[in-house]
DNA sequence: CTGAAAGCGCTAACAT
DNA sequence: ATGTTAGCGCTTTCAG
């Protein structure tokens, strides 16, 4: 495979007659070390092309300074954020991250989960799979002592704390919001109620109608994938509906904004019609017109507290156990969509 | 950090009084081991919850069955494609996906190819981030005999093949679209011109304008970052031209809606004032209205040939270096965007 | 501040 | 079809 021969720790000691454990400490900012030798032999080093073994080291240390990370996807401009955020902290704390996307598949996700088990990373977090079923597939990691963490889809489970956004109150949010520009005819479309996100902005949805004094109809809730496909496919079955809703709540702004561009395509005004509002304030809210109504929340954020989570459980700093979940920020972002007042 | 003692071969030889090279055969399909004892080894490595240490065999085999793949960022749903891809043809073939993003800075990827070169990959493949300057930082990996492929955005190197689509054929399509519907006063927003795939659009805009009779005009080509913003600032740019351009072509669909939209809250006509076409296909291109015409490029399909070229040559079947690139199809997608008929 | 010795868990090479 | 031996390159432990 290699064509010249590998550099070791010997091979420096040898030319420095040193020990191969002054070498190791030298490369390693050791403090035993001084400063003079740390100089000659990270030198040498590289005029010999050293480069370290990063398995001898992981054999022998047990430890891989490495995090693993499983999303659904990564493209979206959210997971995006989350990552740099992840990525950055992680940098930092001097951790390498290893990602890996379910892609929406528990199955696959299972694999990917077993592919870090093997790889031995030290800690694990997961934002879960659309039909990703019970935990079980986490204990291995946990029995060995791997903390595993679980951001935006959470799962419950004792020993793994979630961060997340009020998901419930963000649903409510959204839905009061239509409701105060007079709406009275709301369609919620959701994903897998197994999922803690959709089916808390469900709770939220709910809650607000009922406030509103408003009866619920199973019929006004669609549960999707929450895809471009879904997001058509819902305009369609729209279209169908005598009466027409007035307002449409999405649980995805490119789902949302597939739905509102196919039903704008077939004569329906927007917001005059019907109001629409969207979640996650991706970039394609502002864009298309009229721009979607949103809710924010915040993933580089969300990544960085994640990863500060888990690295200061690994140094041992502070116990993951003890928290159960980190709620962050959330935020309603009204735009022309949902602008319809009809009071 | 663990919290049980990990189990390895030897427990299970012991247990079973064989020894430890039979059970590293069993637990690998090794042809030489009996359908009975490679039964017996398995059965009790999962009873003994075994796991395989990737790093003793790593550092024993020297090889690490992981490909290293460096891209600007991943949240395009292209480079989304072009992942999936090379992780299909790299799972089949039993190599793991080390993904890294170098989001657009060039000292950011020098540091992921080191981290790629420490753990040991044993292949890595490229799309260069924006302002990466010379092929240098890849040398430490070539003279260990580590085959590099770059992939879209790509660098000359003699050892390096790349897979690519035709830019210049694409961007002499896009520009001879506008041209064909009557479009005179054409304006090319592009990125560097060090990257390949910029200056071959540039190239194929001025074949088509030269071909047309009409002189390049030199404040005509924009060079931007091709993100949102610029996509804004560009139709400040323009807003300000007098004559108004009549046609514009962008090299990324998500700088052109953006782009277009900001020229219409203006009260632009598009296609009527302005025709746009973009680059890439993206999802948003469908979305907005008008709807964007674009250059449509496989994605999928490149990261697959991508990684079933380096695979062969890490198999020894095929030898990376007599290739000196690969040229996908591309194709013109016409939508409403640019479907103004001047003529 | 530096070193000697041992061993992490696996597999290649060479037996049998 | 199975076993023996040795060693991959590092870090830990104990000793100076």
């Amino acid at each position: 495979m290699y064509s010249e021969k590998e550099v070791t720790i010997y091979d420096i000691a040898k030319r420095l007659d040193l020990s191969a454990t002054t070498v190791s400490r030298g490369l390693k900012d050791n403090p035993a070390i001084s400063k003079k030798t740390k100089k000659r032999i990270t030198d040498v080093a590289v005029e010999m092309g050293y480069r370290f073994n990063t398995f001898a080291s992981n054999l022998r240390s047990k430890r891989t300074n490495t995090i693993g990370v499983i999303i659904p996807r990564m493209n979206s401009s959210f997971m995006s954020d989350v990552l740099a955020g992840m990525e950055k902290v992680a940098n930092e704390a001097n951790y390498n991250l290893i990602i890996s996307q379910s892609l929406e598949s528990a199955d696959k996700e299972a694999v990917n989960i077993k592919t870090m088990f093997n790889n031995r990373v030290d800690g694990l977090m997961v934002s879960v799979a659309y039909n990703t079923n019970g935990v079980s597939q986490f204990e291995m990691l946990l029995q060995k002592g791997v903390p595993v963490l679980f951001f935006d889809r959470t799962l419950d489970h004792p020993m793994c704390p979630g961060i997340i956004i009020d998901n419930q109150k963000s649903g409510y949010l959204a839905t009061r919001h239509l409701l105060d520009q007079g709406c009275k005819n709301i369609i919620h479309i959701t994903g897998n109620q197994e999922r803690n996100v959709y089916s808390e902005r469900q709770k939220g949805y709910e809650s607000a109608l009922a406030e509103a004094g408003i009866e619920l109809n199973k019929d006004q809730t669609f549960v999707t994938m929450l895809d471009e496909q879904a997001g058509i496919d819902c305009a369609e079955q729209i279209l169908k509906m005598s009466p027409l809703p007035d307002g449409v709540f999405v649980d995805n702004d490119n789902c949302a904004a597939n739905c509102m561009m196919k039903l704008m395509d077939s004569g329906i005004k927007i917001p005059e019609d019907i109001a629409f509002i969207g979640f996650n304030n991706d970039p394609i809210s502002k864009i298309i017109r009229p721009a979607l109504s949103t809710i924010s929340y915040p993933g580089v954020e969300m990544g960085q507290i994640a990863a500060r989570k888990l690295i200061s459980h690994l140094n041992g700093q502070q116990n993951i156990n003890s928290t159960n979940s980190i709620v962050l920020r959330s935020e309603l972002i009204v735009r022309d969509s949902s602008l319809c007042n009809r009071l």
